[in-house]
DNA sequence: GAAGGGTTGAGAAACGTTTCGGAGAACCAG
DNA sequence: CTGGTTCTCCGAAACGTTTCTCAACCCTTC
């Protein structure tokens, strides 16, 4: 039985606008004494304004949505979207917004996940890393409403942010070159997301640009996870003529390539040197260190989530932002071992 | 320009109420006709049902929110609350609950906060590990809306879900007795948050219970943090008498005292042991791997999620619960120096 | 003292749903 | 044919806000 605004009304013998102006130093003024009597009954009443009635009325919620790129018991363990969910929650404070989850992408067809979109609850939509064949950003792109996409295709009408997957590939791929390594295998993502597919082509055009010939056992497809790193791993490691080096989509997968090599007794970086991608914490403290390459994933998120805000304000669409990535040295790589001696 | 019930109603010549009844199986029965011209035509007109407007009516929102601790920059980055989240996102899906995540906690007062519970946009609230000082558990409780805390201290009116502290303490405590050690210290949280609180109590128990005496120096204040576990166990590590085993109460602390112990070239588990808990994931691949307490944050906050469901649609209040934990030996513990020759 | 402007506050519409009350039609039993 | 039951479906109320319209009043100013 929580207080409304007609209460403070009834009691005051005042007519609800006036509450309403009152409370919300609304649109028009009311003079002091009204007002300081009004805030005092609202307090004695205990009175909390209805945030879904307002959003009735105004059609804003102050709450922007987030659907992760699928939804299977811990997607959100992904140190990926934890990084790319933090971002989004830094700013969205600091923007005034709260965030609503979606937890129920899979199991409703896309016409209801585009549904939840325009639903009302949120003023925007925020998609991480969306598959290729999820239509729903299109969907909510051809329904006007904001949204913006991190690590996804650039789309009209999508506010879209990522990072340079080109370049990042060609600084992890040029220091294991540089190193003296032509024998460099790759680890791929799951290649119905973009990320993934951006990476394995830059692997190959880096192979083309450097005369090195292309072999198609030598890309295992990891999809984004430490145990299918761990098996491509185990693949490439079997090989009559392994690799020297290998390039993952991800560090998740860069670990697990990692452990089966250890658990192979096969010494990592003396025998094969592993680089990863993302910089996620899990890449620091591991033994050794991993090589990777750093994306912003937070400021990347943090951006998505300031232009959508500025668009839902109504100012002008952001262009596609593209962010830049560091390569991050550590004790995974070093010179192959026909070079060393 | 969404679709409302009102177009299809128009279409249709048909009442609004119809098309209600139609399109949600209602309350009452609709001829079979009708209904099929009422799904063609919402489809045709590509309808969403505004679900504002039905919170307004039903009073449900199908929505549970969540609040953190605190609203600091990237408090989501913490491991603890990585899990828990990611446990509550996992069962809300499965209940067919989205997820409001409360980003404005911090600079709101109080009452504030107290009002984005009850403000009609959730239909309970999730309290991650709140802080003693927070009064918004009262208040939520005290307001009758549903609400659940992880980690808290157990109140009435509030669904309770917590880690049996004190057996976990003593499990790692006497592994670490076992092993020897009599000169422990302890690396405490943040003494204004429950499982830091009695997880310190549990420690002086163990002590007082094996007669080994009490000493403040061997106390340090790690807040929960990497660096706070940095920091104190700098100071134990130049203390006249150092302890040969360090007991955290959590697993940040204890990544942060064995950086610490590696930059000052105290090997570890050979010059000093150090056990965490939590178990999070990032305490298995350090070197050395982590001996810990596990405690299965995300079932906790799965059931919390669980119960909180239950109690909203009607059901009678859960007793509070309290989850066993689980003694992790790994490679960061071992006998004391002293004793080994 | 009348015309005009500004301030004040009451009343009501609107947002999009759900669901109740009840009217009319159809059907059946007596 | 009558009385009761069941089926249809319309109209309207309700949820709690925000904000518009409009009337009443007060104050200038000529």
């Amino acid at each position: 039985m929580a207080a409304t605004i007609k209460d403070i009304a009834k009691q005051l013998n005042i007519s609800v606008s006036t509450v309403s102006y009152a409370l919300n130093g609304g649109p028009r003024s009311v003079p002091d004494d009204i007002r300081e009597s009004v805030l005092r009954v609202a307090k004695e009443l205990n009175y909390r304004p209805n945030r879904v009635a307002r959003s009735m009325v105004t059609g804003k919620s102050d709450t922007i949505g987030v659907v992760p790129p699928e939804v299977t018991d811990n997607v959100f363990l992904s140190p990926y979207l934890h990084l790319a969910l933090n971002g989004i929650i830094n700013e969205a404070g600091r923007q005034h917004q709260d965030v609503l989850l979606f937890t129920r992408c899979s199991e409703v067809d896309r016409d209801e996940l585009a549904s939840i979109l325009v639903d009302g609850r949120v003023d925007g939509v925020i998609f991480i890393a969306p598959h290729f064949s999820e239509k729903s950003v299109e969907l909510a792109a051809s329904l006007h409403s904001p949204c913006a996409t991190v690590s996804g295709v650039p789309l009209d009408g999508v506010l879209s942010f990522s990072v340079d997957n080109e370049s990042g590939v060609a600084s992890a791929m040029g220091h294991l070159y540089g190193l003296g390594h032509r024998k460099i295998a790759h680890i791929a993502g799951r290649l119905d997301m973009q990320d993934a597919l951006v990476r394995l082509q830059a692997y190959q055009a880096f192979l083309r640009n450097h005369h090195i010939s292309y072999r198609e056992e030598w890309v295992g497809m990891g999809q984004f996870t430490i145990d299918g790193g761990r098996r491509a791993m185990a693949q490439l490691l079997t090989l009559p003529e392994p690799p020297t080096a290998v390039f993952c989509a991800n560090d998740e997968m860069a670990l697990g390539a990692l452990f089966e090599a250890h658990s192979r007794q096969v010494r990592v970086p003396e025998d094969i040197s592993i680089v990863g991608f993302d910089m996620t914490p899990g890449s620091e403290n591991v033994y050794p260190g991993l090589t990777t390459v750093r994306q912003p994933i937070g400021e990347l998120s943090a951006a998505a989530v300031r232009a959508l805000k500025a668009l839902i304000d109504g100012k002008e669409p952001q262009e596609p932002t593209v962010f830049q990535t560091e390569l991050i040295i550590r004790q995974s790589t070093t010179c192959p071992k026909e070079h060393k001696s």
